[in-house]
DNA sequence: AACTGCCTCCCCATAAATGGGGAGAAGAAA
DNA sequence: TTTCTTCTCCCCATTTATGGGGAGGCAGTT
C-alpha cells in the first residue's frame, strides 16, 4: 500500500480548517499533517517540517500568503501550494503563480473540489477553481491559459522605487498636484506614474492602488 | 428521548458550512437542518421553513446579515440567531443585538465553541465569543474621551445603511456611474452619498474612504 | 555602439470626483 | 401635528483622474 499524500493547512479561521480536515478525511489517499493559524506559523513550520502540499489562505495575520510564498522562494523551499482565496483576490493570482503557487481554490467551492485539487497538483498539474479560471480569462481577454504554462505577469516587472514612492502618497490621500509638490517633480510626471501603476497592478483607479498598497504591505 | 436542536447555517463559503456541519455532527443533541449560501436564500428559506437556531454570516452576497435580520424583524419571524463574524466588528454588534441577534461567534474560534453557543442560546441565553466580549467592554468602559485626543470614534456620526452600501462599493473600485447602476439609483444620488461620506469620515477623497472602510472592517 | 530600464516632461482628450447649493417624498419619532 | 432622518434627485462649477500618444536624458549592460 502506498503512502498517503501529506497536506498542511494554513488559515486564520479555525472553523474553516476543521472543515477542510473533515472533508479530506473522507478520502483514503490524503492525510492532514497539521495546520497553521498565521503566516508566521507557516514559516516556522516550513523551516523544520515538510509535506506534499500546502493549502494556504491569502489573508492571514502576521505575514499573509504572498509573503509566505516569497519566503519559500527566498529559502528555496519547494512545496506544492494551493492558494485558498476569496472571490475578490483574483487580481493577485498572477503574482502568486509567479511566486510558485500551483493551484487556486475558491472558498466558495464545494469541499469535493479540494480533493480533486490536491490530487491534480500532487501529480504535477495545475488546478484552478472555476470562478478563478473565468476571472483569469477576463484578465487576459483572449489569451488562454494552458496547463503547465504560466501566464506572464503584469506585475512581474515589479514597481520601481519612484513608483512605490508615488503609490505610498496616493494611498495617503494625496492628490497628484500635492504629490508633485512633495516630490519636487511636475504633475505630468506624477500622472505618468499613476498610469504606470494602474497598468502594473491591474487595478481600476486610485482606490485600487491604495488597496494594493495595503495588501502588499507597502504602507 | 428529546428531539435534536435544529440548526440552519448561512454563509457564502461552502467549505466553512461543511466545517460547521462536521463539527455539529459530533454532538448528539444538535442537527443541521439545511444551509443557505446567500442572504436571499436565507430569506426564501425563512418564509417557508423554520429551525431552532440560525447561524448567520455577516458578509454575504445578495443581502447581507444585517438585511436578513431586518427582514426577520419586518416579518415578525422569530428565530434565534447566532452571528458568525470574520472579524470582531464591534460597531455592528449593538446594531445586530437590536435587530434580534442572540449571539456572536468569531470565525477564529475553535469549533467546540459553536456547540456551546448553540446550546446556550437554545436555552435562552446570550453568547459572545471572547474577542467580541472584550471589545464590547472596551466600548462601554472607555466611553470617555480625554481632552486633546480626537475620538476618531467614527461611530459617533454613524453612517446610514445606504451610505455603507455605497462606501463598500467605492472601496471595491467601483466608480459613481457603476455604483448608480448597481444600486439602481441616479449618479446624482451616489454623488450625494460620496459628499456625505467624505464629511462624516473626515477624509479627503475616495482613497481615504477606502482606507476608512478597511480600518473599520466595513469591507 | 546599441540596448534597456528608469526618470522626467509634454501634448491631446474625456471621464470622474469634489464642493456648494437646494428640494421633495416617505416614514419614524416626538 | 410637527419634527427629524433618510433616501432620492437636481443645479451649478472646478479640480482630479484616467487614457492615449510621444520624447529627451542618464546610467548601466551587452
Amino acid at each position: 500500500m502506498k503512502e498517503k499524500i501529506q497536506v498542511h493547512v494554513a488559515d486564520d479561521h479555525k472553523i474553516l480548517i476543521e472543515g477542510i480536515i473533515a472533508v479530506i478525511n473522507t478520502d483514503e489517499d490524503i492525510e492532514v499533517e497539521g495546520y497553521s493559524l498565521t503566516g508566521k506559523e507557516v514559516i516556522d513550520w516550513a523551516e523544520k517540517n515538510t509535506a506534499d502540499i500546502l493549502i494556504l489562505d491569502i489573508n492571514m495575520p502576521h505575514y499573509d500568503g504572498i509573503e509566505v510564498l516569497k519566503f519559500f522562494k527566498l529559502k528555496n523551499i519547494n512545496l506544492k501550494v494551493i492558494i485558498l482565496s476569496s472571490y475578490d483576490d483574483v487580481k493577485l493570482v498572477v503574482e502568486m503563480l509567479n511566486l510558485g503557487a500551483n493551484g487556486f481554490l475558491s472558498k466558495d467551492s464545494a469541499g469535493e473540489h479540494i480533493i480533486n485539487a490536491i490530487k491534480a497538483i500532487y501529480q504535477g498539474e495545475q488546478y484552478f477553481s472555476d470562478a478563478i479560471k473565468n476571472n483569469l480569462l477576463k484578465l487576459y481577454t483572449g489569451k488562454k491559459v494552458k496547463a503547465g504554462q504560466r501566464p506572464e505577469s503584469t506585475i512581474a516587472h515589479s514597481l520601481t522605487d519612484r513608483e512605490v514612492e508615488v503609490l505610498k502618497l496616493i494611498a495617503q490621500e494625496y492628490s497628484s498636484p500635492e504629490i508633485a509638490d512633495l516630490l519636487n517633480i511636475s504633475q505630468s510626471t506624477v500622472d505618468t506614474y499613476r498610469k504606470s501603476l494602474l497598468k502594473k497592478t491591474n487595478v481600476k483607479n486610485a482606490v485600487g492602488l491604495a488597496m494594493y498598497a495595503v495588501k502588499n504591505k507597502i504602507i
